[in-house]
DNA sequence: ATTCTTGCAAAACGTTTGCAATCCG
DNA sequence: CGGATTGCAAACGTTTTGCAAGAAT
């Protein structure tokens, strides 16, 4: 429901495989990649077609692409923008805000006269359950 | 001659093939995709050898993977650690220096208990020339 | 009605791998 | 010499695309 109302503030056609992708996403909390949603999604939509709507959701704004250096993509809800931590060991992905980088995205505007548009921060480590 | 030092400080063989790519990103200021190294080198290692040799090198630490969301990877001589500032617009590259990140890294273990080991923190937007 | 969306199959792209020949120390 | 390295070709996984059929407004 709140879902079909989504898309069509975003001036997007309301289909069963556009909401059954955001349904989807919204159920998880972790970003994820396209094989896993297509495989979730249990034939409801073909592969192609989902990622021409995770690329066109991602283009509204809808959702953001994640980059884990895995040599594919992950995709997530865009709500407030967030960072991940990215655990090495067991492959558990956490969620964290990092607030200084707006300060950062300044200083860069300040010292170089570039604008910063968007940015990328991943971390990558051991999360504390692998720490033992 | 210097090249063929690093190779033997790494424990590691001198090849042709090895020497040609260190030379290469000596040159070079840009972080660099594969394809252009191979292009570059001109038939004097195949593609295979230099996708070996450039993950040969990360692992050493000789070079570092850059990404910048382009569905491949850059690789960059790995001087003193710094990012990017890619340009959306020309697709120009600045290197820039974050110092705050340690601090960040800090915080996200007392905060957090995660132990960062890396991150990936790379800025897209406007550079100077681009907006006249 | 007609534009947008989808499924299917094929292709494109970056990357990895097996294997036999060759090179390096 | 013997193990490490290379070239070649084939395979791989992810993503993109062309096109005809179907669905949404």
């Amino acid at each position: 429901m709140n879902n079909q109302k989504i898309l069509q503030e975003n001036g997007l056609k309301s289909t069963p495989a556009r909401i059954a992708v955001l349904d989807f996403l919204e159920k998880k909390s972790d970003p994820t990649d396209v094989l896993t949603i297509t495989e979730s999604l249990n034939s409801q939509a073909d592969q192609a077609t989902i990622y021409r709507i995770l690329d066109l959701f991602s283009k509204k704004g809808i959702i953001e692409r994640v980059e884990l250096g895995e040599g594919k993509h992950r995709y997530e809800l865009q709500d407030k923008h967030h960072h991940h931590l990215v655990c090495i060991n067991c492959g558990s992905i956490e969620d964290v805000e990092v607030e200084k980088i707006t300060e950062i995205e300044s200083k860069i505007k300040e010292k170089k006269g570039f604008l910063v548009k968007s940015h990328s921060l991943e971390f990558f480590g051991i999360c504390r359950n692998c720490q033992h």
